[in-house]
DNA sequence: CGATGAATTGAAACTTGTCAACGGCAGTGG
DNA sequence: CCACTGCCGTTGACAAGTTTCAATTCATCG
């Protein structure tokens, strides 16, 4: 299946009919508040399975950055599978995991650190992640907006723009283009995040 | 196994061993920045079950707030205990699930609502759990001091203080003692929030 | 080339944090 | 039994970081 950048192929609230695993491009997975706050809970990529939510309906909305591609199954296919294949839990075991540890280190992110560590942190894990695919390549790609970007870290679109530029001025980053940015200082930039990243 | 009160169990960073499953007591789970500032990721109490994770390394830290009685498996019980009981598995994945959703939320409350409406969500939030031992009391009780729910809160002291001083003001709560407060007006409370809760 | 939405920049306002003082309660020891 | 001590929580005044509101510039695309 397929969805064109901004559709919303999961709607927070809804029955949890359905189980994804994205095949290929970005969507931005978010809570919001009945008066239009929105916080960003994670960027899901190739490969990232969606909708493990227990109870019967979604925790979350996921919506398309760019063109995502994406398997379906239903709840009922999935028990299936995960009957048949008892390896499969083990391996979604293994990802919810894993998510868990990510969740904490944003609660870290957003409850403790600075808008300057926040956006330091988050450019230091984009490219990690732009790393594992392409070797070593000072260059991140950021497919969302300043808004996205914003709505993740808990910051104002605002906040995110005057750090980025004060981290170009402190010639840490180049921003060649919004969407581009190059990590000029990799060490500089981590000792700016806080944490051990 | 017991953990008298203060007593740190499990170290952010220590080679993830050992598995816990708690029987009785309250323990705050942390992660901490290098210069000392502290997010608590939660608070786990009868029933938790603590060390999913996959790396090598505990992601966060543990410590007793009250005295705490566990289980303690080694990691190759563990996997031992998996294989003849795939149920566990299922069982664990869903406790992961169920956990997961939770962090979400929490990254709602950090990113994105007041102090208000963290202290209010927390109260109630307490509340739930609390009603889930005794049936329907308006009592929470607190067993972590406010420099706890700070650090869960992502706020100071301080302003914890402040904010449930403002609360008892409008007469949402009663705090007959630091550590036990009267929720007088559920639904003001609730509208306080933010969210639904 | 003009139009539209995104990003940047500036100034002012506001929420929360910081620093400091005070009060209360519990445990200790004279 | 009562001062003493230390910790926790509360309160006040002020500072600061971030948000809000507004204007401008920049990219993209028909």
């Amino acid at each position: 299946m397929t969805a064109e950048a901004g559709r919303t192929f999961v709607n927070e609230g809804d029955s949890a009919d359905n189980f994804f695993n994205i095949t290929s491009g970005t969507a931005r997975l978010f809570k919001s508040l009945p008066d239009g706050r929105r916080q960003i809970t994670g960027f899901a990529g190739r490969g990232h399975f969606l909708g493990l939510a227990v109870s019967n309906s979604y925790a979350f909305s996921a919506e398309a950055i760019e063109p995502v591609q994406y398997c379906r199954f239903s709840r009922i296919k999935l028990r299936q599978m995960l009957d048949d294949f008892p390896a499969l839990e083990k391996r979604l075991l293994e990802v919810a995991s894993n998510e868990l540890v990510a969740a904490q280190e944003q609660m870290l992110l957003l409850g403790r650190k600075t808008a300057r560590e926040r956006v330091a942190s988050f450019l230091l894990s984009r490219k990690l992640e732009t790393a594992a695919c392409i070797s070593t390549t000072p260059h991140v790609h950021l497919p969302m907006t300043r808004s996205d970007i914003a709505d993740y870290l808990g910051l104002t679109i605002e906040t995110v723009s005057r750090t980025l530029t004060s981290l170009k001025a402190d010639k840490l980053i180049g921003i060649p283009h919004p969407a581009e940015i190059v990590v000029l200082n990799q060490t500089g930039l981590a000792a700016q995040a806080g944490g051990y990243n």
